[in-house]
DNA sequence: GGATTAATAT
DNA sequence: CATATTAATC
């Protein structure tokens, strides 16, 4: 009872391993963005296996997969692990509880002390906001529905057209531009309609436009909340195109085939998210190694580097010690179940991809050609 | 693509 | 009320 098989041992070994290695690809084309991340899971891997190949005795580690809990302050603060961060926040959100349940229902937290912490960071710099599908903006998924790895969004109260409770009277200025218009209807019904048949009824587009009739003043836009959700499609197409660097606001909208996005909308993110790639933290205590990263993303979240990092080696040697702390983690990258746009409702199909302005060629290479460059460089941004 | 501006959130 | 974030515009 003590001990479980040996054979169980390696199994579970080898399937973390694999699962490892799955996300590595993954990650792979981020590589420059986060090269950290990279080197990291490298290493775990290479340790797992060495420790599969050596003797697998004194592999306390492994035991459940849930354990090693008091920190694993040492190294590989590996992915531990994503989930959109909820900030209660009033404008786009309706998601309810139980994120932390979730993360934490898997695999052991730590302590509560520094779960806190990092939880601080976390949400520190989060790129969306956290809800599903925003109130007025309809990604169509079909209906495959890709609810896959990212915990599961919850459809349940999806949407609410009208909420605006504690920002609607600041925001009321922008009350002349009732952004309530159809997506009441639509979507009240089919709440649920996450995946149902969400892009389908939707056509409702944002249009908040500046001035129609009377009131020439132009109103800004209706803020337009990135959702987990679009925020995840966002990253896919980053990863298809090759990288934040490389790609275009506009072959980015195209690919995430969300009706209802605009160019700058895209741009604007993009420019955020390389923002925050870079170095959050200009200014105080810089690194004396300016190769690592004071952040990088994971799943699109950000995660501090772990203090190793900050003084001691670039090449980890240490890393040896390296262990699968947190056993299983979700992927947050899923399948991207081939979207496909239902109904072709912007007008401003102009520039699709027929006619790529830029002859840019990225060969999109994510996951079959990983092999030569592993733990590499960091182009210093 | 980057800098500013404006609206919010903390 | 000041500051930080973030999306919209310039």
């Amino acid at each position: 009872m003590i001990e479980m098989d040996f054979a169980q041992k390696m199994r579970r070994c080898h399937e973390y391993v694999e699962a490892l290695e799955e996300e590595r690809r993954k990650i792979q084309v981020f590589q420059r963005e986060l090269p950290l991340c990279l080197e990291l899971v490298t290493q775990a891997i290479e340790a797992c296996k060495k420790e599969i190949s050596g003797g697998s005795t004194t592999t306390d580690y492994m035991q459940g997969q849930s354990d090693c809990s008091e920190q694993t302050t040492s190294d590989v603060p590996v992915l531990e692990e994503f989930i959109p961060i909820k900030k209660g926040s009033a404008d786009c959100s309706e998601e309810d509880d139980e994120q932390e349940s979730h993360k934490s229902k898997e695999k052991n937290v730590p302590a509560a002390v520094d779960h806190k912490r990092k939880s601080d960071w976390l949400r520190s710099v989060q790129l969306w906001n956290n809800n599903d599908q925003s109130p007025d903006l309809p990604l169509n998924e079909d209906e495959g529905n890709n609810a896959s790895a990212v915990g599961v969004k919850k459809s349940g109260g999806a949407f609410q057209p009208f909420k605006r409770e504690k920002t609607a009277e600041k925001s009321v200025q922008s009350s002349a531009v009732p952004k309530t218009n159809a997506s009441a209807t639509s979507t009240s019904t089919t709440e649920s309609g996450s995946r149902g048949g969400t892009g389908a009824g939707e056509a409702n587009n944002v249009n908040y436009s500046k001035n129609d009739e009377k009131e020439g003043q132009p109103s800004r836009k209706q803020r337009r909340c990135w959702s987990p959700e679009l925020h995840r499609r966002f990253l896919h197409a980053l990863q298809q195109l090759g990288g934040s660097h490389v790609a275009t606001p506009k072959q980015i909208r195209e690919l995430m085939k969300v009706d209802g996005l605009t160019n700058d909308e895209v741009k604007s993110h993009l420019q955020k998210y390389r923002l925050h790639t870079r170095r959050p933290s200009p200014s105080v205590q810089q690194n004396a190694n300016p190769q690592a990263p004071q952040f990088v993303v994971v799943g699109g979240i950000w995660v501090p580097p772990p203090p190793e990092y900050a003084t001691t080696t670039t090449t980890s040697t240490k890393t040896a010690t390296v262990m699968p702390t947190s056993g299983i983690y979700t992927p947050v990258a899923t399948p991207l179940p081939t979207l496909s746009q239902p109904s072709a409702t912007q007008p401003s199909h102009s520039e699709e991809r027929g006619s790529h302005s830029e002859g840019r060629v990225h060969s999109n290479s994510p996951s079959t050609s990983s092999s030569t460059h592993t733990t590499t460089d960091s182009p210093a941004f």
